[in-house]
DNA sequence: AAGAGTTGTGATTGGTCAATCAATAATATA
DNA sequence: TATATTATTGATTGACCAATCACAACTCTT
């Protein structure tokens, strides 16, 4: 009993994968099983096997906030302190530009009521923030929580700048 | 034909407003345009009369920009150039506080993929943003777009904390 | 090759919901 | 009061969908 062999693995994270490009292009709500079976190449019966509808939305934040977590793990890694920011901002600005479904599924979990999916939200999140927190301070900021705020804040906006398509709401720094 | 009675009109903004309530707590999509009208004191088919469930949640996003626009409009009004963007920052605050349903509902709106739904979100966004910076400009600021760019992350960042009930996320000025 | 476990699907169902229509109540007008 | 107009609803429908179940195909192991 919950063996997980090779097979099962992937097709996890192929019906995940599927997931989370049909919730983001169709919207959760509108988006159905069978459509996310389609893309995954199986039958809608055997997503149930692994996932209910709710169940595979939490594993698609939780994907998607993983990605962005190492994304920034990865500059906080290479970038000089004076460059970090920056760094940061780029970072997120090729998240957004390559994986665009998984930002525009992030966004409408915002407003997800279910209370895992809030969860997962909320960890997600908070787990980039203090990260983004610990690099600043390490790299010598006083006002670390500050900056770190105003990092979140701009990423917002460029979500929404992403969704709606107005590029103009964005100003170079 | 097409003859607007006091009575209507009255029905069109009870309509509305029931939708602006259901639609934010419970979300557009699991929304029903039965408790909509359950919410109005009406039946259902009547919504009908005067809205498609699309029709009205563009109409319920409408009326959310203009009361965004509106208070904005109060504090230019009333504000010394120095306390501008303060003032703009704690009537976006108090907004959030009096009318969370029509700012979650914005939120929704934001990966709403239907055109019309779309254009309503672009034109009340761009509205505010167009006022706030001519607002910055005639306060005296040479760097108006950037600081109405700070403003709007600042606000959108403030939606997500409220949403996720995540406090923690902003950091007093 | 026989059995056991694993991987997978066809068919179905119970429930839900936007939208329509035919009809009735209420109100104004003549 | 009769008639037209406006306001409102009960009943229905056609489509859709998450979830379940019983069954089939495949793949090991011995």
């Amino acid at each position: 009993m919950g063996r997980e062999t090779t097979t099962s693995v992937n097709r996890r994270t192929d019906i995940v994968s599927a997931a989370i490009e049909v919730f983001a292009e169709i919207g959760y709500y509108r988006a159905t099983t069978a459509q996310v079976a389609e893309r995954a190449a199986i039958s809608q019966p055997y997503v149930y096997r692994f996932f209910t509808k709710e169940s595979l939305l939490v594993e698609a934040l939780t994907v998607s906030w993983q990605r962005v977590l190492r994304a920034f793990e990865g500059v906080i890694a290479a970038s000089a302190p004076e460059k970090l920011e920056e760094g940061l901002i780029r970072a997120y600005e090729d998240i957004i530009a390559s994986h665009r479904s998984e930002i525009l599924l992030q966004m409408q979990a915002q407003t997800i009521r279910e209370e895992p999916v809030r969860d997962a939200m909320r960890q997600g999140l908070e787990a980039v923030r203090a990260r983004v927190v610990l690099a600043f301070e390490q790299a010598g900021f006083a006002d670390a929580e500050q900056r770190t705020s105003d990092f979140l804040a701009r990423g917002m906006l460029c979500n929404v700048s992403m969704a709606l398509d107005l590029p103009g709401l964005l100003v170079k720094r």
